[in-house]
This record gives structure tokens, C-alpha cells and sequence, in this order.
DNA sequence: GTGTATGCAAAGCCTTTGCAGCATG
DNA sequence: CATGCTGCAAAGGCTTTGCATACAC
């Protein structure tokens, strides 16, 4: 989180409309939308909203497999099934603690074909790197149930 | 998986040395690797024939957060962790049914920070789409454990 | 011999950035 | 008013593609 931050009209809109929007939209797709209510606002400025929000933890970011990033309005979620044709990713929600393929095509509809699950972190090279009196923790370990 | 498929020098050195490596190199990556036993390779064939060979379920195609794509020699391991800070990606081994954070810990060596599950399958919209007498059974439904 | 794959280079696409002017706190 | 943010457009970086040639079967 950066020292100033200031509450812009594009900044907000773009917030709001991703939240409205409760799927996973791109950069460009978020741009359209917003541009019905902002018609000056420009790509660029959404991608570095996007961009700050998300390293506020306030939405997601999800590199997903294709082309472009997805972004999440919600930042709780983690679970997510994405299209291996079209693209389009949703949200599995009240995934139970013993996951399984049966149950993610239940609440999703989906044809489950594989999943992935990604853990991310600092490595240990990273940590050796920046080790004494760290001074960006960024990200401080919430004791979620991971 | 198409047609026919023929078996070229520049197809197998790339398979070969990815396998060999048992990282998570990126298309670029492997090129220069690859380009000490053919020096004549290109990029573009490097990326075609990775772009094959994940299509045909032999490697895996991974787009984890971050501007590269990169590819995992293993197409059977679906746990990876990932660093926030340099792109780096790791395999976590032998993971547990109840997977913890701590556990990955352990495994990696990493500072975890978060995770992110993702399933992919058909949508619902794309199965309607190609419905009656579907002739693209790309992956075929293996039971393994999702 | 036929059709796939390659090499090379250009084009594509998504995303990032430089810069001058604008607007927020 | 200081400086973070915007719009615009250009630049970047990874990936894909067109085309003529080479090679696998």
C-alpha cells in the first residue's frame, strides 16, 4: 500500500462496476463498462487501477490459462472453474474441505476436467535475499485455513 | 490430438530437455537450452511444439501470476508453489488429502502466503454448444482423485 | 511425393509507461 | 498548492503466424 492514495471517480467506478459485475472480467471488458459512466476514462487508467486495487488486496487478480488476466471483485474466493474452450471462468462457492471433482461439477455445471492448485509465497532464495529486518512485508500471514 | 504427427529432432530435444530439467523453465528458457543441441532452432518452433505437446497432455502448460507462461515437464503433478517476488515456481511433493499451509511449508520451503484452486472443465454454455454426438473429446474424463 | 514442421521475421495482443495537464486532499 | 492520477499514445514483452523451404513418413 502506497503512502497517499487518493479516491478518484475512475478509481471507484471501476471498483464498483467489478463488484456489480460479480464474474471475472478483463481489463478491456471492465474498460467498455466503465466507459458508459466515465466516456473520457482510458484503458490504461483501468489497468493501473486494477493493478492497485488488486495489490491492496481489495479484488483478485487471477492469471488463469489464456491470454488475458481476470479480475475478481471478490478477494475472499479462491476457487474458481475456467472453460478450457471459451475461456469463461466462474466461481465454485461452499467448496467443502475433502474437494471433489463430483461435487465442483455440482455446483458449478461444469464438465470437471482437472484442476490445479497453486500456492504462492516467497521462496527461499527471495528470503535470504531481503532477510534481515525486512522491511516490505506486503502480505502479512493471516492464519486463514489454507 | 491431430491427424498425424510426425516426430521431429526439434520436438524430441525439446520434450527431452524439459523432462531432464524438472523445473518449470519458460518457452524463452528452453529455447537457449535447447539451442546448444540445435543451434538452428528457432523460437517459434519452440513454442509451437510446447503449445503441441501440452494439447496432447504430454507436458502441462502453466499460467501462474506473472507475464510468462511456463511449462512443467510432468503432466500428473498439479501442485505448485509460486513466488511473489521473483516468478520462481516450485513443485510441492506428496501433498496431503487435507492439505495445509503449514504442510506446504514443510514441502517447499517456501513462506506461503496464500493459494488458489482452480478447476477446468466445459462450461455449461460450450457443452450445449457441442452437444449431439460430440466429436472433440479432447480430454477424456480420467477418474483420477480431483 | 505429400503434407507436416521448421526458420525467419513480421505482426498481434495484452499490458505497461512517459509525459503534460488535471484534480484531490 | 503539492503530488498523485488521468488521458493519450507510444513502447514493451511474450506469443502467434505467414511464407517459402526442408524433412518425415
Amino acid at each position: 500500500m502506497r503512502a497517499t492514495q487518493r479516491n478518484t471517480r475512475q478509481r471507484e467506478v471501476v471498483l464498483e462496476e467489478l463488484r456489480r459485475l460479480g464474474t471475472h472480467p478483463t481489463a478491456a471488458e471492465l474498460y467498455e463498462i466503465a466507459r458508459a459512466r466515465l466516456p473520457k476514462i482510458s484503458l490504461g487508467t483501468v489497468y493501473r487501477n486494477l493493478e492497485l486495487l488488486a495489490e491492496n488486496g481489495i479484488i483478485q487478480k487471477l492469471k488463469i490459462s489464456g491470454a488475458e488476466a481476470r479480475f475478481d471483485g471478490d478477494p475472499q474466493r479462491h476457487y474458481h472453474v475456467c472453460c478450457v474452450r471459451c475461456g469463461r471462468v466462474d466461481d465454485v462457492h461452499d467448496l467443502p474441505r475433502n474437494f471433489v471433482r463430483r461435487r465442483a461439477k455440482q455446483l458449478s455445471g461444469y464438465d470437471i476436467l482437472g484442476f490445479r492448485l497453486e500456492f504462492n509465497g516467497i521462496c527461499p532464495e527471495c528470503k535470504k535475499r531481503s532477510a534481515p529486518g525486512s522491511d516490505e512485508g506486503a502480505s502479512q500471514e493471516k492464519d486463514r485455513a489454507v
